[in-house]
DNA sequence: CAGGTATAGACAAACCCTAGACAAGCCCTG
DNA sequence: CAGGGCTTGTCTAGGGTTTGTCTATACCTG
């Protein structure tokens, strides 16, 4: 739509503090970014150009050499970012394991605070994958299970889920899209109140550098198409952890038959299921998510 | 009717403020706008000419080229305009009711990342109370309401309290409990699952200094007795805004007579209806739940 | 004729381009 | 720790491009 190249080098100068000539320079030396140009040669940038130089620029005020840090993806620079300003020096929560058991007992004491705290260290100085898969779904596992055998109330549940549920917004929050090109629509379908998955992707993709809408839970599946089709999404992710298989597929289906061809479609979740001749791609666990996300 | 071509150039000129030498060369140059001509060949502006060349001006003014937006559709220079408002100006929008309609109008729009920026950033500079008060109630109220009259999708109400939501949880993490000895549970109880009203008074209780226990959404009388028992809690807020009279009165009773009798119960939302001889206490307005916080 | 407007051409200031030079800082090695 | 080499931000020079304004001349209307 309106994401193409509009800046020129002046404008992203006073945008990013990077002088003129400095910005010509790393996009000499270090192809740090490529911007189009106009006929007569003058340089355009776009607004994810611009979020990606702020990016740089603060990594190099940090101490990270430019000529390093050049060439990364979108991602990895996020990343750095986030885990820097996170751990001034901390030799971080390495016993993941621990810290699970750490916060579970958090959660059976109703100490959220306590819970928050462990937990919001240990995200900043984890790689964001692997907190999820090792911390996040775990705890959610186990609460689900201890619930089911009837060793927590519903009062646990929901303080456990409330903290995690926040994290994740935070999470989500600390990466301002920086492509507006690469849209993903992430929600769950109707009668599917379980947003705990849906928030971790969310927070995946934002990581990877995607325009995230986040639609929440329990959403019809005309409500979904009407979202992908209006801002033009390339991607659709859902999360799927408590609907019957037919419901499911009654729903994908809604929603594939509604929306552009080119939209790609990745669900996940437990009870994820795809109707049969689906486009769909059913994903097993976070890597993969990770591994579609960052192509 | 009121797109025929009435303004002359002169006229134009004091409208937008550019000179008439400018709006000739506009329009020679990169046909920013087409005026029609008397026949002795004068121009002629309609008011859509008007309202463009303002964007223009508005949008040369924050740096763009003159040449490189010209040609832009009304629909892009709109945008670029609202999101330029949303991203990198430094005032930030002081003015409160302008500030709402911008976000309601990026949540139309499903531009959650714009809504969010400005949101955040209005809330860290303005007084807590006042920003519930004069932003987030009202637009949550704003968007109910075109909900109703249908002029608004479930998607957008889905986008917009998720971005509230999001917002008031990163907000209410903001302030680490600082007040052991003050415990308040806040939660909504069953078949209730409007949390944002519970959320705004929990970022307010937290804001205050206490320790909060947030439950979040739809929970059950016993498990809401529970958790205040078990973390002796000195305070329990609870947010009823679609629960039936009867339904919210059995609630309340069902809970009262659960827990200690020195605990103060503060109920609030639209649909907060206490049981007769009840100790606990209906709050009309944030205001009044500021006071009763803070002592 | 006055006042507003029209066109075409001329200009200057601001902006942007490339290529090369250079100094300060950092890193490695001896 | 000294020196050589690499890195990196800044500067200069010379030359395009963009853009607002100005001038000159002419038309139309009352």
């Amino acid at each position: 739509m309106a994401d193409e190249a509009k800046y020129r080098v002046g404008m992203v100068s006073k945008m990013t503090g990077l002088s003129t000539h400095t910005l010509r320079m790393w996009e000499k030396r270090y192809i740090a970014v490529l911007p189009k140009r106009t006929e007569a040669g003058g340089r355009l940038y776009t607004d994810a150009d611009v979020e990606r130089l702020r990016l740089l620029h603060e990594l190099v005020e940090q101490g990270h050499s430019i000529g390093g840090i050049a060439k990364l993806s979108d991602a990895d620079l996020r990343h750095m970012a986030a885990s820097f300003s996170a751990s001034p020096s901390q030799p971080a929560a390495q016993h993941l394991p621990e810290l699970r058991d750490r916060v579970m007992t958090a959660i059976e004491q109703l100490r959220v605070q306590d819970a928050e705290l462990m937990l919001s260290r240990a995200a900043l100085s984890t790689e964001p994958s692997e907190f999820l898969q090792s911390v996040v779904a775990p705890v959610l596992v186990e609460i689900g299970e201890r619930w089911e055998r009837g060793e927590m109330r519903i009062a646990h549940e929901h303080a456990g889920s409330t903290v995690l549920r926040g994290l994740l917004f935070s999470l989500m929050r600390l990466y301002p899209a920086s492509d507006a090109r690469r849209r993903a629509v992430i929600a769950t379908p109707a009668t599917e109140d379980h947003e705990l998955g849906a928030l971790m992707v969310a927070m995946l993709a934002a990581m990877h550098g995607w325009s995230v809408l986040y639609l929440g839970p329990d959403l019809p599946a005309e409500e979904i198409a009407y979202a992908v089709t209006d801002t033009n999404a390339d991607l659709l992710m859902l999360s799927i952890t408590n609907l019957k298989p037919k419901d499911s597929q009654r729903e994908i289906a809604a929603i594939e038959a509604a929306i552009p061809k080119r939209v790609k479609v990745l669900v996940g979740g437990r009870a994820a299921s795809a109707p049969p001749e689906s486009r769909v791609q059913i994903l097993q666990d976070l890597a993969v998510v990770e591994t579609e996300l960052s192509r």
